[in-house]
RNA sequence: GGGUGAUUAGCUCAGUUGGUAGAGCGCUUCCUUUACACGGAAGAUGUCGGGAGUUCGAGCCUCUCAUCACCCA
């Protein structure tokens, strides 16, 4: 019976529901050991698709997992999703506008979040069905989601708790004083009206402007600017009364604090500490700002002196903390330019008392303030750099250039009135652009209240981790880039203006306290509590308390009550949405109480904050929080810490990190042992794939092309320790051939009938071949084996690829065939026991790279024990199993044939035809192995007879072996040119290699300072190659003794 | 600007204490020989980016230059 073909589809599918349904890749599924092996996939967004990054690192983790798995350990791979707040949002919220039901807006937050669990459990996590077609060997029924277990979640949803984890977490940081509120710059989405990661910045370059602008110094005072070249000779002297400043962002000139210039500069130095102009907004309330010296500005770029604008800018950030410079926030949430406020004309006062020193300032001052004049409020931030740039060059503040057209104009016709003489200096330049990853709106660095982690004091156990070695990072080079980061770690912002998240536990309240205590009778007034109401509660502080739910915070504010006068010290607590809701409220109870003297009516209304948690803070608890903690006691925490992260590089700060600062900061331990990074993976040409250029190569299609197999393959064999990552699909349809080839070795077997009982004893075996390939076995399991532990997998795969082909199906099935169509029925039997041996071989230590191919043909045995998938690894060493005689004799012959095969070819003798053999000085090894394998020999060289002759006759093609030189007669045949061309040439190949083995064997210094081994094989080699020689020399000869 | 890595056969890439270069694909020639044409046999192709140094010996170590890529400002 032949067999039929192999379809992988059909098969792939059959294979992947047997193991699923059999339970297969549950944790602790063939476990016959205690040690755990446990791998959590980093989670994909609930969003996402299986892209050709996901198939490469699953790849490679489901090959540890199989492995590990194979060998008996307790092993867990752990699936999951993420929620991806600012992705999910989005999502549905395209979704709604397409289906015309109302905006997010417009729903408002409960019912927003009700569409968005629906669109979870309708659409989300395509990714875990397509993970299934790869052969992904996760444990599915543990399959966690870091929103599990949310208020907002509804019952049909999987039940879960890493809400609780998220939650506990951030009220123990926040007890602990890890995690703090505080202003400080971020990336602002202007789009989505959230703050957003640094990893969801892309930084551009695109074509901007670099505008020139005089700032006037105060009171028309001037100086002498002079500049100078590398030698000190003065090329510009001249009096100013301005400072020029060269800026890519005009619009944010209204925010300007300070001007600051480098203190060697020696330009400027004459008016440091002097005040100057910003030369936009009414001319009667322009506000001055000091100039002052900072290392950041550099001399040698633009003008040399920068404008600051702390509030919208990273680097003036830190300028302005330095020198405690006012940040002024000019934009909304929508990045327009702000309205609210005063009116500019009292703004600027106010400024310009601060800048003067004459009124001090706090953050909490600055950011109520708006520096953005009449004329420009409300404007697109855009338009207002237009408008900004028009009016600075209307006015004349504009730094001027001759004009190059006006040139050309007066050298055509003399007349250039229509072309002014001088323009503004404008200069076109490439700027690095942030754009949001999602909204692609140019991201707003923004000064805004957020939640940070104080992440240096929880990053010192990260690092050590690492430097100590408890932590090892492949490839190292990710160590040093992992050090450098965390060593400069800034505060970790973790709030996010979303709904779609873990919405951050902390409730505010009003705060009652009074500051100058001047009624200590404690009990409410009629005096006191007009004043509460009149005071103007809106400006009142807040008091916030953190807590895990509103019960647990409630003792909290009740406390902070307590010296309030009674009876409002007592007043039940109630939540509301907002601050203002929390006024009004709190408003009418007292003026109910107040006609009414009924204290139950009294309310203290707290509010919780609105934001939720950045999606990293709750991955970063991954590795504990999808095995059961904060329950400690659940049996699946025995699978932390776990042992192996294998994710891209890009993400070593943005999660790996994090991970392990979190669970060192919450448990104490190092998440994993070894963290893998591998590279992007980008197409054949190397380059990153993206929609817009087209070249997106889909898994699931190389999938339906070749099989699951033949693209773990091809991943595995790409997956070279810290190489660049192209994948190519003429590599995965090579593997495709691969699988088809191993398919084949099983049709020889069944061909010549070879019974397939199953689950073989490794044999003993006394033929030569078997002995051979027994051996070979024995070095491949120990290649795979060290290559793995190594996570060297491109080798692993590279040597099963050699053995499995080159070895087994090139030689050992071949050499098989003449036993298994003899009559000697002990070699026959023996030979076929060790045939279905070797392949059993094959397939197990193919399994967990190539999983479906090798358990469909392992379920061709009449019967199994286990499944493939829980078949046991072997141990066998080569030690044991390789036969030196065996293997020595064996790669004679196939080198004789391969010999005799070349020269064949090489003077043309029809592939069919049979010749006859000659040979000269056969030793006595030479004549065993002839005799022992004469029948492989004759066969696959094809090979008529063997002579043994003194001496060669004219016209023969020559093999030189060591231990005899055989002989193809072939007068007549042969070209006898051509045959002296060919072993001239082989002769000059052989004459550099004496050369170099000469010349150091011949160097006194090599043998004094090499090892011994390495001389010994350069003597032996020498003497090989010389023998060689001159039977090629003596070959000639005898040619040209016929020509 | 800072950092990291790369540059090896036509293409895509290996090459683990320095011992004289390999794989897959592609290409050329031959072969439908009873597992396999998704196959078999044979074959060609590399001053290992340039230069200098250390060494008996360098693809590998050091310096330098060039080009490219990525990350961070």
């Amino acid at each position: 019976m032949a067999m039929e073909k192999f379809d992988a589809s059909e098969v792939e599918a059959r294979i992947y529901k047997m193991w699923e349904e059999a339970g297969a890749f549950k944790a602790g599924a063939n476990a016959s050991r205690d040690e755990t092996f446990c791998i959590q996939l980093p989670p994909p967004n609930v969003t996402g698709h299986l892209h050709v990054g996901h198939a490469f690192n699953h790849t490679l983790m489901d090959m540890l997992i199989r492995w590990k798995r194979m060998q008996g350990y307790d092993t867990l791979w752990q699936p999951g999703l993420d929620h991806a707040g600012i992705a999910t949002q989005l999502m549905v919220e395209k979704e709604l506008a397409e289906t015309q039901q109302p905006k997010r807006t417009e729903l408002g937050r409960e019912k927003f979040l009700e569409k968005v669990w629906e669109w979870k459990a309708a659409k989300g996590g395509m990714i875990e069905q397509q993970a299934r077609r790869l052969g992904d060997s996760l444990d599915w029924s543990r399959s966690a989601f870091t929103m599990s277990g949310a208020e907002s979640a509804p019952a049909t949803e999987k039940p879960g708790n890493f809400h609780d984890a998220v939650l506990k977490v951030f009220v123990e940081m926040y007890n602990k004083g890890l995690i703090y509120r505080g202003k400080r710059l971020v990336n602002w989405d202007p789009h989505f009206e959230t703050a957003i990661s640094d990893l969801e910045v892309e930084n551009i370059e695109v074509d901007g402007h670099m505008w020139h602008f005089k700032y006037p110094l105060a009171g028309g005072e001037t100086y002498e600017y002079v500049e100078k070249d590398e030698d000190g000779n003065v090329t510009l002297r001249e009096t100013r009364d301005y400072i020029s400043i060269a800026t890519t962002r005009p619009e944010t000139m209204l925010g300007d604090g300070a001007v600051a210039v480098h203190k060697d500069d020696e330009r400027y130095a004459p008016i440091v500490g002097k005040l100057c102009e910003i030369p936009v907004g009414p001319k009667d309330q322009r506000r001055l700002i000091p100039i002052i010296t900072d290392p950041y500005p550099d001399p040698d770029f633009g003008s040399g002196a920068v404008k600051i604008t702390g509030a919208h800018d990273f680097n003036d950030y830190e300028v302005a903390k330095r020198g405690n410079i006012p940040m002024y926030s000019l934009m909304d949430t929508k990045g327009y330019m702000r309205a609210d406020g005063l009116p500019y004309a009292e703004e600027a006062a106010t400024a310009q008392r601060i800048a003067g020193g004459e009124e001090g300032f706090d953050e909490g001052k600055i950011a109520a303030m708006n520096m953005v004049p009449e004329d420009y409020r409300g404007l697109d931030r855009f338009e207002a750099r237009k408008r900004v740039v028009a009016d600075i060059t209307a006015e004349g503040n504009a730094v001027m250039i001759g004009n190059p057209a006006y040139e050309a104009a007066f050298a055509r016709d003399g007349d250039q009135t229509e072309v002014p003489q001088r323009i503004p200096f404008v200069e076109n330049k490439k700027i690095m652009q942030p754009f949001g990853d999602r909204s692609k709106v140019v991201i707003e660095p923004m000064l805004t209240d957020q939640w940070f982690v104080d992440t240096a004091k929880i990053v010192g156990p990260a690092l050590d981790a690492v430097r100590e070695g408890r932590v090892t990072i492949m490839p190292e080079s990710g160590e040093k880039v992992f050090y450098h980061w965390l060593e400069n770690i800034e505060p970790w912002c973790i709030s996010r203006q979303l709904w779609w998240g873990h919405q951050i536990p902390v409730w505010y309240g009003l705060d009652l306290g009074v500051e100058d205590e001047q009624n200590p009778s404690g009990t409410l007034d009629e005096v006191e509590l007009l004043g509460l109401l009149l005071d103007g509660l809106v400006h009142r502080g807040t008091v916030m308390h953190c807590g895990t739910d509103l019960e647990a915070v409630k003792s909290a504010f009740v406390f902070d009550n307590a010296d309030v006068p009674s009876p409002l010290s007592h007043a039940s607590i109630i939540e509301v949405a907002d601050k203002s809701e929390a006024i009004d409220r709190f408003a009418a109870a007292l003026a109910e109480y107040n006609v009414t003297q009924d204290p139950t009516v009294l309310v203290y209304p707290v509010w919780r904050d609105p934001d939720v948690l950045d999606t990293w803070f709750s991955s970063g608890l991954w590795p504990f929080g999808t095995l059961g903690w904060p329950d400690e006691n659940d049996p699946a925490m025995k699978y932390f810490p776990g042992d192996v992260l294998i994710t891209g590089q890009d993400i070593l700060f943005f999660w790996v990190a994090r991970m392990m600062m979190m669970s060192q900061a919450v448990l104490h331990q190092d998440p994993f042992h070894t963290v893998y990074l591998h590279q992007l993976v980008r197409d054949a040409k190397g380059e990153k794939m993206s929609k817009t250029r087209g070249n997106v190569i889909d898994p699931l299609d190389m999938i339906d092309a070749y099989g699951a197999d033949a693209l773990r393959f091809s991943n595995a064999q790409m997956a070279a320790l810290g190489g660049v990552l192209k994948i190519s699909e003429d590599r995965i349809k090579g593997y495709r051939n691969f699988g088809t080839k191993l398919w084949n070795a099983f049709s020889f077997a069944d061909h010549y009938a070879i019974p397939y009982p199953g689950d073989p004893e490794m044999p003993v075996v006394s033929q030569t071949l078997n002995k051979w390939i027994i051996g070979e076995t024995g070095k491949v399991r120990e290649t795979v084996d060290a290559a793995l532990t190594a996570y060297r997998f491109n080798d692993a795969s590279d040597a099963l690829y050699a053995f499995t082909w080159g070895k087994v199906c090139d030689w050992y099935l071949e050499f098989s065939k003449p036993i298994l169509q003899g009559t000697d029925t002990a070699a026959k039997a023996e030979t076929e026991q060790t045939l279905r041996w070797v392949l059993d071989q094959c397939l197990v230590l193919l399994n967990p790279i190539m999983p479906f191919i090798t358990e469909e043909l392992w379920g061709m045995a009449d019967r199994r024990a286990k499944m493939l998938i829980h078949a046991d690894w072997p141990t066998y060493a080569a030690a044991d199993l390789v036969d030196t005689d065996a293997d020595r004799e064996m790669n004679w012959v196939i080198g004789l044939i391969e010999n005799v095969r070349s020269a064949r070819a090489q003077v043309h003798v029809p592939a069919g035809a049979k010749v006859p053999l000659l040979v000269t000085g056969l030793d006595e090894k030479g004549q065993s192995a002839w005799d022992n394998n004469h029948v492989l020999i004759q066969r696959l060289a094809r090979i008529e007879s063997l002579s043994n002759v003194d001496r060669f006759p004219k016209g023969c093609v020559t093999v030189p072996m060591d231990g005899g030189t055989f002989g193809i007669p072939l007068e007549g045949l042969i070209d006898v040119d051509a045959e002296i061309a060919r072993l001239e040439k082989t002769l000059q190949k052989l004459a550099k290699e004496l050369g170099g083995l000469r010349g150091r064997l011949n160097n006194p210094k090599f043998a004094a300072s090499a090892p011994e081994d390495v001389v010994a094989e350069a003597r032996e080699n020498l003497r090989l190659r010389e023998t060689e020689e001159s039977e090629l020399k003596a070959a000639i000869a005898r040619l040209q003794e016929l020509g």
